[in-house]
DNA sequence: GTCTATAATTCGATAGAC
DNA sequence: GTCTATCGAATTATAGAC
């Protein structure tokens, strides 16, 4: 078990604070309380509150992006490369849950220009999979279907699995979280 | 076309500004700003801050509460329940789609006891959710699968329609909306 | 790295005149 | 209903001693 340093510590904390009261509701009084210090001992850490949202986010839309590129790259058919998309988004829920919970609650607060970045990598990624459902259709390998309400919808479902992991009190298996995700979207809950 | 009053104009345009910068992230001076007047007036549409999130979000909670008690009481089949429910999920995103954003934004922001109690109805409305999905698994309706990741999986691509309308800059037909919806949830994305 | 002290600003809210 | 003036509290952040 490898032993956390305090930066790791204070990150960790503070990510979790931030999902239960919001980057707003937060203060960078609650974070050094949780981690018993005074205020000003968060700067040891960070350079402002600002760059705390930042990093995070940057951390982890880079993460998904990266993935999703690779995927597109691939030679995958379209109904495999959605399957490793939502094998992606499944994991990132069951590994780094509150760090997703931070991304889509608090996206919204940060600042320009690092804002109209976050919308434009939106947009980018949600073309992409729009792009591979457009394959998958041509290819006879998926309904007919509105691409852009279903990509919305798709990714809906996909960016709030991390509530499961979240909210939960029990224990999830990620094998089969993964699988029932898989079938509800390829399937849907009807009997045929 | 109904004339607004001036009390319709202020929550409205209240909300469109909660919207977009979060509850905490939106000050009473922003308000009145975006109202033309100077900031101590908000209190003569409102009490305080905190019951203008209140008010919109207990409105809203009702009227979903509401809807899905008639729903369970009725003597429709589970797949012709989950229809509807879906239908007024639907409707509610192309009517409110600023009032949803909220909802779910800023949920967390609320003080107890009301806190504690939106959260126990959010349950409670999985777990009515859920009963109709396991009543049609035994009816042969629908497919056996795990009640509560389907649940949670529905109810996430449902919660999030709202984005479609405030996002998009394009008119959506509710109807169509409503029908790719269905489909997705019933049929998937699958040929088959 | 930790603290005390405090600056500079902003927030929700109130008082009270018109 | 609208304004000016302002209070009291809270916030991010800095300065500087230990």
């Amino acid at each position: 078990m490898k032993v956390k340093t305090k930066k790791e510590v204070f990150f960790e904390e503070s990510l979790k604070l931030i999902n239960e009261k919001g980057f707003k509701g937060t203060t960078l009084r609650d974070i050094a309380q949780k981690l018993n210090f005074e205020a000003p001992n968060v700067y040891n850490y960070i350079d402002s509150k600002q760059s705390l949202l930042e990093s995070y986010i940057s951390e982890i839309t880079k993460e998904f992006h990266g993935a999703i590129d690779n995927v597109m790259a691939s030679s995958y058919s379209p109904e495999e490369k959605i399957r490793l998309v939502i094998a992606k988004h499944v994991q990132m829920a069951v590994n780094k849950p509150y760090q997703l919970a931070l991304l889509e609650n608090d996206w919204r607060h940060l600042k320009e220009p690092g804002l109209g970045k976050y919308i434009d990598a939106r947009k980018s990624y949600m073309n992409k999979v729009i792009s591979i459902i457009e394959d998958g259709i041509e290819l006879g390998e998926f309904r007919a279907v509105n691409v852009e309400i279903l990509a919305f919808t798709l990714l809906s479902s996909l960016r709030w699995l991390f509530r499961i992991i979240a909210d939960e009190e029990s224990e999830i298996n990620p094998i089969e979280l993964e699988k029932q995700v898989v079938d509800f979207i390829f399937m849907g809950i009807g009997k045929e």
